[in-house]
DNA sequence: AACTTGACGGTCA
DNA sequence: ATGACCGCCAAGT
């Protein structure tokens, strides 16, 4: 798998996101084999902002809810205000009930 | 070329 | 439950 491949798949699964829902870098990289580790999605989310396509990245957060990459939205709380605009609830930088708003790919998405 | 740095995650003490 | 450690791999220095 090229690199770029695994960057567009990235950028689908992430785009296939529910609004209002959520999922985690590792569950994205397992969704693609596990091929990658869950560092590499993370880097391609860095990168999804020259993206032309828009890529809701605001949905990925690590494993335990916690919004690790607030700092790449510009301000501090815009990825915060941008879960909230969708119906999430934010407390301490950390998804309110982040189990039931979990999103897994490899689970939710046909093969 | 070598070393450090992460939008990460699983394991173990 | 908390924290240290380690594997992961591209980029930056």
């Amino acid at each position: 798998m090229s690199n770029d491949d695994f960057f567009h798949k990235v950028y689908a699964v992430a785009r296939l996101i529910p609004q209002g829902r959520v999922t985690s870098y590792g569950a994205i990289a397992r969704y693609l084999g596990a091929a990658r580790s869950a560092r590499m999605v993370g880097w391609a989310m860095n990168a999804s902002h020259s993206q032309p396509e828009f890529i809701p990245a605001h949905r990925v957060v690590n494993r335990n809810g916690v919004l690790s990459g607030k700092n790449f939205f510009g301000g501090q709380n815009v990825m915060q205000e941008l879960l909230e605009n969708e119906g999430l609830i934010i407390e301490d930088d950390q998804i309110v009930n982040f189990k039931e708003k979990f999103w897994d790919p490899a689970k939710e998405l046909p093969l």
